[in-house]
DNA sequence: ATAAAATATGTAACATGTTACGTATTTTGC
DNA sequence: GCAAAATACGTAACATGTTACATATTTTAT
């Protein structure tokens, strides 16, 4: 250690809850990608197709973007590789042409099934020793979380 | 909304916890990465600063994955970006020639006080209504499901 | 009614993560 | 002591995210 700088009085936890985050980020990607592997689709594309079945069957690219508050660019990406795999179809609107209808089709429609076993898998292995106080008290800190780095975005770009 | 299939009996959560985690690591990042920009520095690129300077002041590669909990080509990849901006050199291990050493260099210490002003930043904005009790807590729930995310994949690893 | 602003999307360049495969070195086991 | 296993790292291919810049269409404002 001789020689090296190291200050270790510094004030800052062992292990910052952002490093937290990131971790648990990269780890439930990585868990859910091999457990849709064998059905040829990624976390995100499943996420996607979630939202297509669940949350709003007649979206533009723009609804997506929104739900998940993410760039279009990052949208526009998804929805091509979902396109690809013929999960999807993409059709112009008639009444805005600026807008992009997306279609989900049979194969995606299929992998329905595969989101309710995998909502069993989160309850049995992941939030197993979770009460329903300790999940919803999590929710409720990491919304609590987004709001105030929403607001900080906000606030710097003034 | 004719003709299309919208489940919506389905029992899932309206916005998932998994949802919630992939968001807060997005817009964590995102803020981070703005803030260092003026410094030349991703938020990933720091956080690697800040274990040589706070945690391990004489790491080889490895150490880093342990850390961060990263593929070692992760590793690889942020270490030869902060080496191309002359943060960091590597040296071969004399004692063992698998091992790549990594040294900090004038140029990465001179970061020290970014750090200690984004801690701040951090207590000011990002968790400036969340008392002592909560911040532990999400703590503590979000090692609990990483401890829970590892056990499932040793056991699918079996 | 038309010029300007807003909106929806496309593309490029880059950072960060993964898995898969390969190489070199060290450790283990008989 | 030597073959086999483990360890540390390199590289390639890919998915997902970002910002920046461009285009086309629609809405707004005077």
């Amino acid at each position: 250690m001789k020689g090296h700088y190291c200050d270790k009085k510094f004030e800052e936890k062992d292990y910052p809850t952002r490093f937290l985050l990131k971790t648990i980020g990269n780890k439930f990607h990585t868990i859910i990608d091999n457990l849709l592997s064998k059905y040829d689709l990624t976390s995100t594309q499943a996420n996607f197709l979630f939202f297509l079945m669940y949350k709003n069957p007649n979206p533009i690219q723009k609804d997506f973007e929104d739900f998940f508050q993410i760039s279009h660019s990052a949208a526009t990406g998804v929805l091509a590789r979902l396109k690809e795999k013929q999960m999807v179809t993409f059709v112009r609107s008639e009444t805005d042409k600026r807008c992009k209808k997306i279609l989900i089709c049979e194969k995606g429609r299929n992998i329905i099934e595969q989101f309710k076993s995998y909502s069993k898998f989160e309850k049995k292995y992941l939030f197993k020793n979770f009460t329903k106080e300790e999940k919803d008290e999590l929710d409720r800190l990491l919304k609590k979380l987004i709001v105030n780095i929403d607001n900080t975005i906000k606030m710097e770009k003034k």
